[in-house]
DNA sequence: CGCATTAGTCAACCGAATTGACCATATCAG
DNA sequence: CTGATATGGTCAATTCGGTTGACTAATGCG
């Protein structure tokens, strides 16, 4: 088969744009604060591990450490993200996720989930699967973690 | 199996962002221009018509006419794409590739070659051609074009 | 102890998009 | 044919999400 060199790149990119768009459409139903991606992968890095400091995060995301400062703020504000104090370290702060964040958390993973049915009801669950590993084989032999910043 | 939901549109993202990183990675060394993805998609959308106009490459990005017009502007001044007047519409300007243009999108098309084979050869082929159905699959199923636009 | 390192904040700036106002040409209804 | 409306394109101001740079305060290693 002759794949049209340049076409997966786009491909992609349209279904990421496609799930997104369709939990971004279920969360604005919703009538809530307007939560970015970032956001979203900030919760999932946040119930990862209880000890992460702001400066974690950035390197998880990306981005600099104040651009993360900034998401964590908008976050608090809201009312998703708590910041402790640091149990030994005197400069730093703890991140973690309040009962709203938590909850929140278990919402949007309904809605992925639905996403994610919507596409293994066209291709079905086992090509799905495939396609989660050959991504995740993908991202893992180049790097491992790539940064998860703005895409164009 | 128990795929983690999210994770799909998080290998997505970055998946994406490897293969744009690589290409580049190669244009960069090349002392090019610095072009960007919405660069890449354009190219790629004046390949496929001869009468596209400023308005058309905005709904096809995605992007507000003045956004694309920019784009077509520095694209203009680097000499990859000309406006020549439209044929029966004195308003309007027909968009086209330069030489320099297609030169260049014949070049992509080999880094986007290298990149795509990276992945093959780490899936295999097949897999990877079945990687692009899927993702074809959903995408038309999805409304067929999705918007390409800045992905978070 | 003293000095380099690190977590975090504040402020200025930047790039790439947006919104809004506008002009000139097209198109359509009467 | 003409006047109203829609459309392609441009200009200007603003917004948004990020960056760089300078700084403070706490850490921790020699």
């Amino acid at each position: 088969m002759t794949r049209r060199p340049g076409e997966i790149p786009l491909l992609i990119a349209m279904a990421f744009r496609v799930m997104t768009d369709q939990l971004h459409a279920g969360i604005e139903a919703e009538g809530r604060e307007p939560l970015r991606p970032a956001h979203g992968y900030t919760f999932r890095f946040l119930l990862g591990r209880d000890d992460a400091t702001t400066v974690d995060l950035a390197d998880h995301l990306g981005v600099t450490k104040q651009a993360a400062s900034k998401i964590v703020a908008e976050l608090e504000g809201w009312g998703y993200v708590e910041r402790r104090p640091h149990p030994t370290d005197g400069r730093a702060r703890v991140l973690g996720l309040t009962a709203k964040g938590r909850t929140y958390v278990e919402h949007a993973d309904e809605l992925w989930r639905q996403a994610e049915d919507r596409w293994a009801s066209i291709i079905g669950a086992d090509r799905l699967d495939r396609l989660h590993e050959d991504l995740r084989a993908f991202v893992d032999a180049s790097g491992g973690r790539a940064a998860l910043r703005p895409v164009w």
